[in-house]
DNA sequence: AAGAGATGCAACCGCTATGGC
DNA sequence: CGCCATAGCGGTTGCATCTCT
């Protein structure tokens, strides 16, 4: 796995970029594309690594750059997003059109961030951070990256709730407005929870030198979720790149949202009382 | 008005994944 | 199978601008 060498070590241009080199950029790649963007400076006549150019041209230049503050709904998306995938910055920038990974990850960094952290939200969890050690909020797995696995596993019992709720045309009714004892005893009952309780058997199984873990997800090219359960028909990877994922992401994200993302915490709660 | 500190954003750095040879 | 080139990603930095005193 080799590295592209340094700029510094070819005596390429660093820092800010001028009109001028914009206009070369803009103008190469209108006309030829992209190409190999290591090629691309030389060929363009840009004095800059190709490695500049990309970001260059993906976070401010693109032309489907959508540039301006960001709307309300667009940070809530952002927070709804970064509750089940965390600090995946491409992906949360893939669900919102015209912006770019740098502009969100800026975006949390220096609003959201702080908006969560105001409001009593820890930021990395999305959950309440004055829970001590007695609540049932404290039954959550300890460590932030199981925390998120933990929460987009229970996003994705939603959404396959959801979307066996719309197959199946039975009427479980939404958490929101219905007792949520109901909701999740219908849910329990249904394949999804059988689904789940077969997880939860499997989980206990697992040494706890196997326990799921972050980088064993990212080092392995198949989930770990998908790992405990191969009952699964939906595809367990925790990337969105799948369509089936895409469809779940989407339920998801039409859950009401002046619930926000608080019924993650429910569907926690509830996973744990399992 | 001026200086200090805070904030926001563009760009860079270093790492990993992937594909070709 | 291993090496290399490249693309892409997330974390971090640096600087311009804003706000406060």
């Amino acid at each position: 796995m080799g590295r592209a060498p340094c700029c510094d070590k070819k005596g390429l241009k660093k820092g800010p970029w001028t009109p001028d080199e914009d206009e070369k950029l803009v103008d190469y790649i209108n006309k030829n594309g992209h190409g190999s963007w290591r090629s691309l400076p030389k060929l363009a006549g840009l004095l800059r690594c190709g490695k500049s150019c990309r970001l260059r041209w993906t976070n401010y230049l693109r032309p489907d750059i959508r540039r301006g503050p960001f709307t309300s709904e667009e940070e809530k998306l952002v927070i709804q997003l970064h509750a089940i995938l965390g600090n995946r910055w491409a992906a949360i920038a893939s669900q919102l059109p015209g912006r770019t990974d740098n502009e969100i990850k800026n975006l949390w960094n220096t609003h959201l961030k702080k908006q969560l952290l105001h409001m009593g939200i820890d930021p990395q969890t999305h959950e309440p951070s004055s829970s001590t050690s007695n609540g049932p909020q404290n039954r959550l797995p300890s460590s932030p990256s199981t925390r998120h696995m933990a929460q987009w596993e229970s996003a994705r019992l939603e959404a396959e709730a959801r979307l066996s709720c719309r197959e199946s045309h039975l009427s479980i009714p939404s958490p929101v407005g219905k007792s949520d004892g109901d909701f999740f005893i219908q849910l329990w009952n249904s394949e999804v929870g059988e689904t789940f309780r077969n997880l939860d058997k499997a989980e206990k199984t697992v040494s706890p030198s196997n326990q799921i873990d972050d980088a064993e997800c990212k080092s392995s090219s198949k989930s770990c979720v998908e790992d405990v359960r191969p009952g699964s028909d939906s595809c367990g990877s925790n990337e969105m790149e799948d369509s089936s994922d895409q469809s779940e992401l989407q339920l998801l994200l039409d859950f009401p949202s002046d619930n926000d993302v608080s019924f993650l915490d429910c569907f926690g709660s509830w996973l744990h009382f399992c």
